[in-house]
RNA sequence: GUGGGUGUAGCUCAGCUGGUAGAGCACCGCGUUGUGGUCGCGGGGGCCGCGGGUUCAAGCCCCGUCACUCACCCCA
């Protein structure tokens, strides 16, 4: 192969950095299977006009095309998802008599969107989704349990920085505006939208220029998004800004009942927010919005975000409301990897490494390590009957925390031994009964304190 | 798609006014002859992104091109 060049936005993890990733997925999977929600994968190609269906969007498609392709008209018209909710959307339109409702799913896989590659943002990425999504109707209680679920899989990275999630409701802000009496409410929420870009003077000035609002409306409307709280608290803010609307009733009940559902998951590294400037550019979002930033990284933006959409999929007769949020695993990882802010402990999931004494010997180090891998332990035999100083250094090099030595007539004692290389102890061992620390067992991850953005 | 930046050893980077390709780290060997890491000594490594041009001479100057990267847009 002649020279190869990397592939901007097409990220590859080295062994240590995909144990990582790994454990994370694992974890993920673990947390969303415990609330009960059931796996699933769907092809990794969606007809173009499904993808394209729902927001005009800028999405950058990829499509997909036969190299032998050469007839013109030949375009089966197929591309690859960009997102899991567009493609679990058409599964249940296909599938719909099959499935039961409310139907809960997780699903992780890899996404494509030909989107010019930066930090945290990638061509080919990796995304974790759950969704509710129920048949006419879907009792808003879902909202709150996505949240909850959500909530509970941050809270089981635990090797990975703080999470703070942001909740809002469309119903809330719509209701707000409309009750002030803007002219054209969805204009006002794409202005609010760019507060975190734009300093609050040149929205305040968009919101009069472009959205058609008074300056006091607008000033009112800036001060309903710097309401933030972690509690229920921000409704009174809200009630205090003397605007009524029955939507923005709605809203309030709504959110607070996410903010006050997640309130027993809540620790010190996984809050909740009523932040009532969250918006969400997607205009198919009807009530809950979810973003959610990695504390001490919040340059990286959302990492995770969803919310609840009434109206995603329909075929006519029947709609599917449904909620769901989504977990950047890319997103998140592949910057705190590069960083080096995680990092596992080794490269392989050896735990032993079972030293050769002589090419002659090599069966009986097989022995030891079937033996061990009978009771579970992951082990793998030296490459080569080296010098044990090269062997240890094997092991070294990938982090494999023990060497194990059969007896030997050579440099060796009379009995096994196992060495944890870390601190040099070296000891008898029975290879039928010796066990590691089950910290040991699998690569650990660690983080390393952040320092940047 | 638009605009900036950068391409030199596995990695991070020096390389002056154009004059024989460098350092640190990593890697390999020896000291230590079958128990690593420290230390000392030694060693291997390069289409200087690619193509063209100017020049006696180009890593350096010029043109083109590709890649990477940052920002915008958008988003996980």
């Amino acid at each position: 192969m002649a020279r190869v060049t990397p592939l901007s936005g097409f990220p590859e993890l080295l062994p240590a950095e995909r144990a990582v990733e790994q454990q994370v997925l694992e974890r993920l999977a673990a947390t969303f299977e415990l609330h009960g929600f059931a796996n699933l994968e769907t092809r990794a190609v969606e007809p173009l006009d499904q993808l394209l269906r729902k927001g005009e969007t800028s999405k950058e498609v990829y499509v997909l095309k036969r190299l032998q392709d050469t007839e013109a008209g030949s375009d089966a018209g197929m591309g690859l998802h960009f997102d899991l909710t567009v493609p679990f959307a058409r599964y249940v339109l296909e599938h719909a008599g099959k499935l039961d409702f409310p139907f809960r799913r997780y699903q992780i896989q890899k996404v494509w969107r030909g989107e010019r590659p930066q930090e945290g943002r990638y061509r080919e990425f990796t995304q974790a989704d759950i969704d509710v999504i129920g048949r006419d109707v879907l009792d808003f209680h879902h909202d709150v349990e996505v949240a909850r679920v959500m909530v509970d899989a941050l809270r089981g990275l635990d090797f990975l920085p703080g999470f703070t999630l942001q909740v809002n409701n469309r119903k809330l802000i719509q209701g707000f505006y409309a009750g002030l009496g803007a002219p054209d409410v969805d204009a006002v929420m794409r202005q609010v939208d760019k507060l975190d870009k734009l300093p609050e003077d040149a929205v305040r000035t968009a919101l009069v220029d472009e959205a058609g609002l008074s300056e006091e409306q607008a000033g009112r409307c800036l001060a309903l998004a710097r309401i933030s709280t972690s509690d229920a608290g921000f409704v009174d803010q809200v009630r205090a800004l003397g605007v009524e609307h029955p939507l923005l009733a709605e809203g309030l009940g709504e959110l607070a009942a996410v903010v006050e559902g997640c309130a027993t998951l809540v620790t010190d590294r996984v809050e909740v927010v009523a932040d009532l400037k969250i918006a969400r550019g997607l205009d198919y979002y009807t009530g809950t919005v979810f973003e959610t930033r990695l504390r001490g990284h919040e340059g990286l933006g959302s990492i995770c975000s969803g919310g609840r959409y009434d109206a995603l999929a329909t075929d006519g007769r029947t709609t599917y409301p449904g909620v769901g949020i989504s977990f950047g695993v890319s997103r998140t990882l592949v910057p705190l990897l590069a960083q080096g802010a995680v990092s596992a402990s080794r490269s392989v999931p050896s735990a032993v490494l079972v030293a050769v004494g002589s090419e002659d010997d090599r069966p009986a180090s097989d022995a030891v390590a079937d033996a061990l891998r009978a009771r579970g332990i992951p082990c793998e035999v030296a490459p080569s009957a080296a010098k044990f100083g090269k062997q240890i250094r094997h092991a070294d090099r990938r982090g494999i925390p023990y060497v194990w030595f059969p007896p030997s007539d050579g440099g060796g004692g009379q009995s096994h031994q196992v060495k944890d290389i870390r601190d040099g102890n070296q000891v008898d061992s029975d290879p039928a009964t010796w066990t590691p620390s089950p910290d040991d067992l699998r690569p650990q991850v660690s983080t390393r304190t952040p320092t940047d953005s």
